[in-house]
RNA sequence: GCGGAAGUGGCGGAACGGCAGACGCGCUAGCCUCAGGAGCUAGUUGGAGCAAUCCAGUGGGGGUUCAAAUCCCCCCUUCCGCACCA
């Protein structure tokens, strides 16, 4: 039901552009490769492709049930050759660009079913299928290079003003951007004395103003010098088992929670190049390899994490910055401070203040050498590599005589051969196919091997909008002119479960391919809506909780405009909805109620040749007129500026009441058909003022509600269909009230209000307020202090 | 721990410095009906009053303002994201 919210949103928003005389691309893809497809094969042992295939009918249907106007001339499916040919493509310009590479990492290995897991697999840190505890396995994986336009992406966000600030900053955070400097602490060799040339240890701090106070230096388990001291120890059994047990323990107990700080002296020490003094050097749990240096500066002084080590291991603190005017003393200190301050017992930096103080050492140590300015970013490099069957083949193959050939444009696609059995077991089952595997390098002609890993399906879904610009080229990914006439996309809606990964992958590829010279723009989504989820029982649907609705259900009950009118009424989008019947009956109710009042009133005011609404108006119509043009302008600004698609349709509503009511005192019906020729003036007025509302009201609708909308303006004589419709203009001369009701406040209270022209004089209302019975019941024997006229209008009037 | 969002009738929600509760659901009464899980009309925040009207009221407490659901500060609750990022 999510997605199904999803869909109607776009369908609003893409039948009411087209309305407005948009040239509207409202396309559908399918998502189609992927985990879910694979894992039903090996369960059921049905194909993947047939599994698909089978789905995207059932939805396909789904999705045309619900009239969802989809380009489906343009539709895809990412399981495709035609489709993945060009993930091939965009994978092999990345490799030309060195934004593809290879080296090797660690990932989730099940001993049992002897595979490898996506971190989503693991379930508190065991395998999801057969419970078995997960282990580390280094394998060699492929990457992009996402971090190499970390800072573009950063500096992107800026510009990115039709965003939900959340998704914004969640991006912000996931990359993640660290200012500070690297600094090299020369290690002293085993025996002691003077550190080797380029023997050191290079550390990454923010905080280099801090440098006077680190008095030992931290190193990942996986840090490579770990190693070395091992080699170099007395006892290099002992230290390799304990960096063994600490990788081994920290793996388990991150994906359960937090970890207590553990960590041992490696016996050796390194300079610190500022105080000029040896200090230890630990080996400690907490220390991230991946971020950084995986090395860092231990203050215990202005660090909490270090200060809790040393306090455990007895190391010595320094305080090296004081913030108030008494300096603290290391005994009495009960936590680290890591406020910015004055710099104390730093030498010649003594005295200084931060942030200056921290550039000054930052240029001190680049001209001494032993550092410099540097920032990081928390944002890795995107592993893509899965050992799957049910994804892209990656393009490249290994030659014994030439090593990693990535396979030419020309053989493109690699496709993926068909698997008949899934056991879940072993490598990536395209290892298991001689004939996929064994193939010949393209550079000597020798025998060679393909790669047998798939892409991410990240992939697939980072750069599918521009495909749906040129959705059957087969020479590149699209025609770069065609991107240029549709590009970006003016409205993306989605769930925010996407709102790091694919929106950042998406942003990524498009700078990508705008350095190759696909596109000219770095941003591929201009306006961002992250919809709310659709719950039932506080809850989301899923089918393990049981608490699915079943769109399908809904559809066959209800027909699809009660669904899509109740879906888009029930909240604005980006709230979460809890799903209740009970309003969906409503929503039917009101289609019942608009058809009831067209129906009544069709044959009397249908057909063509109605003249346009003349100015001399019964009050009741000029009633209707202002409520119509006050509706034209609220349902639209409501679909196109503020996106609150709930509060449209209860616009619409209003006015559906409203001409209830005009009905009503209409004589109780409707008058007899008039010729417009011959008939009686007051009647063609009558008629053309309903007209333009019940026109006007079935064209707005018709975003929500197209089949009943389109029903009704049949029935209202119009020949063409309502594709040929325009919305209605608002008119603010017609909007504009004769009268107004102004409230008037005394202290702050509403005591009295007056029915007054519009665009009445400040002085005038100021006398009228005054004036006023009610008022005057309660200003009568006070002071009047001030009277204001705000806009609105509303009369302030303060006594005392 | 850090960051973010949100707390409004019985319910979903409107209003986002200017009439709190639009619109809908539910409920109550009346009309129409053989009947109604149909339709129409009216009512529906709490308290006082026959009534006009008055008092209180947007998680709690303070503040700014002629005026605060709305802006600012503190607290409580819920949800979400990140979680030893040096």
């Amino acid at each position: 039901m999510g997605h199904v919210r999803n869909y109607i949103i776009g369908d609003v928003m893409a039948r009411m552009k087209r309305l407005r005389g948009f040239n509207v691309l409202h396309p559908f893809g399918w998502d189609a490769f992927g985990l879910p497809a694979e894992n039903a094969a090996i369960k059921s042992g049905i194909h993947p492709e047939t599994s698909t295939l089978d789905n995207i009918a059932h939805m396909k249907g789904q999705l045309q049930r619900l009239g969802i106007s989809y380009a489906w001339e343009r539709e895809l499916a990412t399981c495709l050759p035609e489709y993945y040919k060009f993930n091939q493509w965009i994978f092999l310009k990345m490799f030309e660009r060195g934004l593809a590479y290879r080296r090797r990492s660690s990932v989730n290995w099940c001993p049992s079913c002897q595979t490898v897991l996506a971190n989503e697999q693991v379930v508190d840190g065991a395998c999801w299928r057969c419970g078995t505890p997960v282990e580390t396995r280094e394998l060699e994986q492929w990457f992009f290079r996402i971090t190499e336009y970390a800072d573009q992406l950063l500096k992107g966000l800026d510009t990115l003003e039709a965003w939900p600030e959340k998704v914004v900053l969640m991006q912000r955070n996931w990359i993640g951007r660290s200012e500070g400097a690297r600094i090299t602490f020369p290690v002293v060799p085993a025996g002691g004395g003077t550190p080797a040339a380029g023997d050191a240890i290079e550390i990454f701090t923010t905080r280099i103003d801090t440098i006077y106070g680190a008095t030992f230096v931290l190193l990942a388990p996986e840090h490579a010098i770990v190693h070395r001291f091992a080699n170099e120890s007395a006892d290099p059994k002992a230290m390799r088992d304990r960096v063994a047990r600490f990788r081994a323990l920290d793996r388990g107990a991150r994906l359960t929670g937090a970890i207590d700080k553990e960590g041992f002296d490696t016996g050796r020490t390194a300079i610190n190049p500022f105080t000029g003094e040896a200090v230890p050097i630990w080996v400690a749990n907490f220390v991230l390899a991946e971020y950084g240096t995986g090395a860092i500066m231990a203050v215990p002084a202005h660090d909490q994490r270090d200060f809790e080590f040393a306090r455990k291991y007895q190391l010595p603190i320094r305080i090296a910055v004081q913030t108030g005017d008494e300096a603290a003393s290391v005994e009495s200190l009960t936590e680290a401070s890591s406020a910015y301050g004055r710099v104390v017992n730093s030498g010649p930096y003594t005295g200084q203040e931060a942030p200056a103080v921290i550039k000054t050492m930052i240029a001190d140590a680049e001209r001494r050498g032993v550092g410099a300015g540097e920032i990081q970013y928390r944002l890795k490099d995107w592993g893509i590599s899965r050992q799957r069957y049910w994804g892209t083949p990656i393009p490249v193959l290994y030659c014994d005589k030439d090593g990693v050939v990535p396979v030419p444009y020309e053989q493109l696609p690699v496709r993926l051969p068909t698997v008949t059995t899934f056991t879940g077991r072993g490598d990536s089952p395209l290892a298991q196919v001689p004939e996929f595997v064994n193939t010949t390098c393209p550079t000597c002609g020798g025998p060679a091997r393909r790669e047998t890993d798939t892409m991410d399906t990240f992939v697939d879904s980072s750069w599918y909008y521009l495909r749906f610009c040129d959705p059957t080229n087969t020479e590149q990914p699209f025609d770069p002119a065609k991107a240029a006439y549709w590009m970006p996309v003016d409205f993306y809606s989605g769930g925010v479960e996407h709102a790091i990964l694919h929106l950042l992958y998406s942003r990524f590829f498009t700078r990508v391919l705008r350095d190759v010279g696909l596109v000219n723009f770095d941003e591929p989504f201009t306006r961002l809506l992250t919809q709310g989820m659709v719950l039932k029982d506080g809850h989301v649907m899923s089918k393990s909780k049981g608490n699915v609705v079943d769109p399908d259900d809904m559809l066959e009950k209800y027909g699809a405009d009660p669904l899509r009118l109740y879906v888009m009424f029930v909240a604005p989008p980006e709230k979460e909805v809890e799903w209740n019947d009970a309003g969906l009956d409503g929503s039917f109710r009101f289609l019942v109620r608009v058809w009831r009042m067209v129906d009544h009133w069709a044959e009397t005011i249908g057909g063509e040749g109605i003249p346009a609404c003349g100015d001399d108006c019964t009050p009741a119509e000029r009633d209707l007129r202002r409520k119509t043009h006050e509706t034209i302008r609220r349902v639209t600004a409501d679909i196109e500026d503020r996106m609150h698609l709930n509060t449209a349709v209860s616009s619409l509503m209003e006015l559906v009441n409203e001409l209830y009511k005009f009905s009503e005192g209409t004589a109780h019906g409707a008058p007899a058909r008039v010729e417009p020729s011959g008939g009686r003036t007051d009647r063609l007025q009558t008629i053309a003022v309903l007209r333009e509302a019940i026109d006007a009201l079935v064209v707005m609708l018709s975003p929500f509600a197209p089949h009943t909308a389109e029903e009704l303006w049949a029935n209202l004589g119009h020949a063409d269909g309502l594709s040929n419709a325009e919305w209605p203009a608002f008119d603010a001369e017609v909007a504009k009230a004769d009268e107004v009701v102004v409230p008037v406040q005394i202290n702050g209270k509403v005591r009295a209000r007056l029915t007054v022209p519009a665009g009445i004089a400040d002085d005038d209302l100021r006398e009228l307020a005054l004036s006023d019975a009610a008022v005057r019941t309660h200003i009568t024997g006070k002071t009047v202090r001030k009277v204001m006229i705000a806009k609105g209008p509303l009369v302030s009037i303060v006594v005392q």
